[in-house]
Order: C-alpha cells, then structure tokens, then sequence
DNA sequence: AAGTGGTCTAGACCACGGC
DNA sequence: CCGTGGTCTAGACCACTTC
C-alpha cells in the first residue's frame, strides 16, 4: 500500500517536518532527532525513505548523524560563503547602513564589461554606481552593471531604499543563484581615495564579481572597492 | 546471496570504476556513463545500490544526471573554494614553483597566535616563515603556526622540497578537512616589501586563515601575505 | 544486549525524454 | 514506445556506541 497522499514525495515531507522542528525552536542544536526507525514508523515508511531523507539533510548541514549514537541537529550555521547583498551583509551585523546612488545611467560601447556578461560588444548597459556607507562613514564603492536591454526600469527604482537584490528579486522575478569572485588588492586612485575618504595610495580590496541566475545566466557585473581597513571577507575553502 | 567481496563498500567501488575511467580520460565531459540498470547488473548489485554509487557522484559533482535520458560525465570541475597549498595550486596551473625557508624554530608565548588555535597562552609553537616564488619571481610570503608539542619534527622536514600539507597528511596523518579566512588588505612595510620586491606602502593581499583537521580540531594557523599584482582570489559564493 | 546508523536486496510504479 | 532517472517497499545483516 503506497499512501503518496499528495504531490510531494515523502521524504521531502519528512524533511519539511523536521526542517519546522529546528526553525521554530522546538528543536535546539544538539537535541536528537527521531531516529531512522522511529520515522519510518511515524510517517508509514520504509526504513530506506527515512534514511533517504536524513541523508540529504546531513548533506545540507541541517543534521549530524552519529553512527550508533543518534542523529542530531546541527550546530547553527555559520554563514560562510552566503552571496548577500551590502543591505543585508550590514543588517545581519545590526549596523546602520547607507547608500548613496552616484550615477545610475545607460552606457554603450563598453566591450569589456559586456563580455564578461557574455553579451555582444555593442549591447548597452545599464551602469549604476554607488557608495556605500556603515556606521556614517563611506566603506565600500560599488559599481553594478545589468543589461540595459532587461533591466532598464532600474533607472528610475528607488535605489536609495530598497536593496538592489530585492528589487530584481521581486520586481523582474530574478532568481540569483550565485556568484564568482575574483578577490584581490590594489591601491587608491585619486577620486576613488576621495569618495572613501581614504589617503591616495591606501590598500584597496577590489572584488569583481559575476553574478549568476538559477538558470544559469551571467545577469549582474560587480566592481567593488572597499576601504581595507573597515572591511575583512570571510571565506571557507574545504579540501 | 551477498557477496560484499573485500572491505569496501559495492557502491564506493562502482564509484572508483567510474572515477578512475574519467581520470584515465577513457570517459570524457559530456560523455555517458552506464545507466543505473547496467551498473546494478555488471556489478551484481541492485539498483539502489548503484542509485546510490550515482547519487555521491553526482553531489560531488563528478556527473550529472538527466530524467529520462542518462547520466553524464559532468564538465570539468573549476576548482572554486578548494583549499589547496601552494605548491598544489601552482601544479594546477603549470607554473614552475620554490619555496624558500626563510625560519623555521619554536617559539615561546605569543599568545595572540596561540589563541587562534584555541591553545593556553603559554604553549610554545613552532613558527615557520616561507617566502614562496613562483617563475622566478616572489610570491608570497606564508607564515605557518602549528603546535611545538605535536610537530615539533616539522623543523627539520623537507620543507624546501615537499609541500608541508603533504608531510602533514603522510607523515602526522593529518587530515586536513577545511579552513576558514579572513582577507583584506594591507599596505607593505619595509621588510616585506623588501622580500616581495614591491615598492613599501605597494597593497598585499593579507589572508589568515585556520585550518581544521577532519575531527574538527585547529591544526595551523596561516598568515599570508600575497603581491596584488601577481596574485588573484577566486571564491564562488552561493545565495 | 539494545539501539543506532551503514550497507544492501529484489523487486515495484511513476514521470520524463527521445524516437 | 522504450529506456532513463526518481521514488518507494519490507525486509536483512553489519559495525558501532552506550549501558
């Protein structure tokens, strides 16, 4: 006798069940979770569809299984290697955050960029420079470029509030999978020292990012350059 | 009728035939593997068990499978968040490599250091300064902390010629598991921009980072400083 | 000894893709 | 239509941890 019940297959459920455990706090890190057997039972399952979906939470790093001891909930999440935008980053540290939208217009003829959205040479983009700034002084200088072609409402959002990744979320229905960072050092220039308020020559970190959609496409190019000394980046590399 | 054979798991050896036939280049990107009903009968083993075998495979990226038409040998794999050593990151892209010692002795209370690896203040450490060069050129300058206690055999290692994570994991049989970093940037004072050959004041890439072993434990602490101009980070981050 | 996770069997039905 | 991967069953034995 199958009892699928509804669409979702039952492991998903299982998961789900557990899942809602540890986010209302019923379940704390450290507690035990039902074992394999315990949840076959309870959910009218076989012992290799529960396992199916401990073994994907484990996967996940929801849940610690101990051969012979128990499985249990893992240690709250450290958030290495989470893509979020400069809004959320400062609102994760509870710090005041501030931005200030120095350009926001279409550009054309700028090959280099394009490429790096995989868009043909001639294709105009929508160029949107912004300072950013924490705790009341400036931080980081961000310099986001979007095909015009798609994107080009953005002009006139209300950038000064609203977070950029939110707006795309929501309003164009982007999905942002995740992006790859070409990390690396350079020194000040002259109007770039000023807007940060900076020394000409202070160390820089640039970070260059390609942002990606779920499906797969090069949607966003990041150029952003942060005062060293405000701002560390925290990476997890694993062996 | 279960014949397991010798120790190894059906699933891990259906995994290495695999492994080894992708490293071998006999199967290339794009190329099919066998579907799961043929693992199952060439390996005598049932179709869970060769589910399973493709299952890891394809979480740790090595394939991909598609419903209804097949699995497939996944494209390369970009080495994005790996922690690799720097002998090991110069061997993956053909670059000729050399490491010079420029210390390597214990020494006592540095407690800051100590603290990283969650050691008592006045625990003695073995410090190891390398200045690393990459065609012909210097690189980087590393500087590696590790307990006295446990390595203190390291100082008359090899280390101008094997890579210290080797040594580590063949000698000590440490397992290195993961490490997490800090990166910012700084300004270069005299004497490593004497060692680096850059101009003082010119931006370095600092990156610390902690490394753990497999049971969880701090192993060593890394302090690298890294020439901007001849040195970029790739780091993917996920939403 | 009892309970846990790890591995495994020999089947089954479904949804999807390509022909 | 047929072959593929996705889900699932109702058991089994093993190795490990705890008591």
């Amino acid at each position: 006798m199958t009892q699928t019940g509804n669409g979702t297959p039952a492991y998903q459920r299982i998961q789900s069940g557990i899942l809602e455990l540890i986010r209302t706090g019923e379940l704390k890190p450290g507690d035990v979770v039902e074992s394999e057997r315990e949840l076959a039972k309870i959910h009218g399952v076989s012992l290799m569809t529960a396992r199916h979906a401990l073994t994907e939470l484990e996967r996940e790093g929801a849940v610690v299984r101990k051969r012979g001891t128990g499985t249990f909930v893992a240690p709250p999440k450290i958030h290495f290697n989470k893509l979020m935008s400069f809004t959320e980053q400062m609102a994760s540290r509870g710090l005041p955050e501030y931005s200030k939208v120095l350009s926001a217009r279409v550009i054309e003829r700028e090959a280099e960029i394009a490429a790096r959205l995989l868009l043909s040479p001639q294709q105009s983009l929508l160029k949107l420079e912004r300072l950013r700034q924490g705790s009341g002084e400036p931080f980081a200088l961000e310099t986001c470029y979007l095909s015009a072609e798609k994107y080009s409402g953005l002009v006139n959002a209300p950038l000064q509030r609203a977070s950029l990744f939110s707006i795309l979320e929501k309003q164009y229905g982007l999905q942002i999978a995740y992006a790859d960072e070409e990390i690396d050092a350079i020194a000040a220039e002259a109007r770039t020292a000023q807007l940060l308020s900076v020394a000409r020559g202070s160390p820089l970190l640039r970070i260059r990012q390609v942002i990606y959609s779920a499906s797969g496409f090069r949607e966003i190019y990041v150029l952003g350059l942060y005062r060293a000394d405000r701002h560390v980046l925290n990476v997890r590399r694993f062996r």
